[in-house]
DNA sequence: CATGAATGAGGATTCATTCAT
DNA sequence: TATGAATGAATCCTCATTCAT
């Protein structure tokens, strides 16, 4: 994590580097980022870096925290269920927020699609372990409360329902509007409807 | 594809680079992946390396299609369903077959799962493209397949329950594995069941 | 230049290999002259060539050999100055019929080109230096002729105006085309006569 | 153009760069010369040299910039032509001038002599456009004064003269050394007397 | 606390030539 | 005589980090 130093910087200037890092880190996966190019968007001198982070993986670190927080704050709304729906109406919606929290900040969903998809693994697992553990709990949650509402089959996998919702909810962004064609919003969202759909129903005949 | 001169090399030679290549190209994406690492593990001088290869790409082209090759061989018996299965039993024993092609050859699998999953589109896209499209395509075949037969229900997406196979395939040598416990083969096997069944019944009660 | 090995090759293949030469250097300056591209383009193990030519200098000898010797012979007919045209007329035909023969044979004037003006000084003056001596000797003798048939004033710095017409000719196919626009060969020719002009009667008014 | 990190380096470590890039591009054309050399012999490590310049191509720039302004500023109080002297005279003050300027600075001299003549087009050509256009330009303008004062003919082509000349000064400080001898300067300074005697009264007898 | 110069290992690729078969 | 594998130095360039000022 950053820095006290980095925490007492103006204001303007600590949002330079950050969205200076935003950038390069959505661009690059984390290996191909370049600290030089970051600093020289920024405006900011080498030396300066250091001293508001301790080191590449710092800065990634505090930038997979800042998107958490900010996806979290964008769905938080949503989470609560407050209109008591049907588990899968739920994660429909859900989804649907997912992606406009995608369509809105672009540079943010890629950089979380690199930090899921890469596989660099010395270099990432250690972040991303936890935040992983953390999206699979929430489907869990959200699934076991879909078996205490009479929603959800009592009796099957949640481990491995949960893992496919977290699959698709980070292939969405990335993989399928490739495969589908960039499709009108519209058509998007209706594609979120069958993927909950088929989870729901199965693609068995009867 | 390699040059003729790979091809005329000793045995023993060449597949101490193949090996050394394989070696690389499992521990890292490629762009991380190094040539200088390559030669140095197979023992070879670097001029060398260039009289087999055209390049980096090159190499890489050539590793992919080795393993395609091997795996298709591996699974071209079960492929023709010849004791007629149901659709669903058939993708069970595809995807076991997988899982013990991927437990016996666990480099070949590594780099498959890089190959799939890795965001560095610009290198990837050119080579891995084709292999995507057919390993779409031969789930979409078994599905229709299934609607044939009966097996299927006759109104679903194909295209994403064919894409939902897809990266189940991908996801289970790597990813599953991590996080449901290198368990014993038997347990192992039973998740792949539990993954097939939940696509075929769907998890909604009743 | 090249081994007897070399001109004992069956005509067809000694072929390839000196068009696969001309047309590297025609397309490079002699360092970047690649023997690996001309072994490749002429389909010869790279063992031959060295039984053939005994490195790279030998070959590039050989070929500024034969481009000699192809544009002695075809200049030679005019050379004589058979019918016994005025120097500056005979100059002029000369210049045109130089012209012609880099239309007809590009890379050539390419490969002279290089020759001429590239600033490797230690490669290349070994060989060039006997064909701009040669090339000199050439414009001196025409001029001297100029004086004795009373065309060329008796007390003018020969070797100066000597030094001035080897520069034309071989800035002609190079820069000038260049800086005068790919005009028309008739345009292009008149420039020529505009030069020798300007050579026999200065731009000084009076 | 260099970094502002080059400018703030103290002066003694400029200059050993810039004398080291001096000598190489002075011994070699672009393609040749090798910045590894370059930073050996000034003695500073390959890092640190990408922190002055971004490539090689601006290191290039960078002295062909220097020479530029350094002969400029050599030139400058010949250029007025204050004394008013015949077209002719002028030129032939002028090219002595220019002749001292190599003398003096043999080095830049043989780096400017490279880029008029190197046939790299493709690398130099971005570069030394400019300075060509920049070079032909000042003699047309000489030559255009001399047609008003009635020195030089009216109807001659003004462009080719000027692309005499132009050739010339740059042969002078190259070529014709080797070619007339090293001479003693004055035998030097009275070949260019020549040179410019010959372009005005020509080489026709009356 | 800010600065920015220093560093050297590492990246992929090209090359002309030699030499054993 | 034909072959083609072996070689290793050379090319330009990028990088994250340290440290003295």
């Amino acid at each position: 994590m950053p820095k006290e130093t980095f925490y007492n910087l103006p204001e303007a200037k600590r949002n330079k580097i950050y969205e200076s890092a935003l950038d390069e880190f959505a661009k690059n996966p984390y290996r191909q980022a370049s600290i030089n190019r970051i600093i020289e968007n920024a405006g900011i001198p080498k030396g300066s870096f250091y001293q508001y982070f301790t080191n590449k993986k710092d800065l990634y670190k505090f930038l997979i925290e800042e998107i958490y927080k900010k996806k979290i704050s964008y769905l938080t709304p949503e989470m609560a269920n407050p209109s008591g729906m049907n588990c899968f109406e739920f994660l429909k919606e859900l989804f649907k927020s997912g992606i406009r929290f995608a369509k809105e900040n672009p540079r943010l969903a890629k950089i979380g699609q690199h930090m899921l998809s890469d596989s660099e693994a010395d270099t990432y697992n250690e972040i991303m372990d936890d935040k992983k553990d953390e999206g699979l709990k929430i489907y869990k949650n959200i699934l076991a409360e879909g078996v205490k509402r009479g929603d959800v089959k009592a009796d099957i996998n949640l481990n491995l329902a949960a893992y496919y919702l977290f699959q698709l909810s980070n292939s969405i962004s990335g993989d399928l509007i490739d495969l589908f064609g960039k499709s009108e919003e519209e058509n998007f969202m209706s594609l979120v409807e069958d993927m909950i759909d088929l989870l729901e129903n199965g693609i068995g005949s009867k």
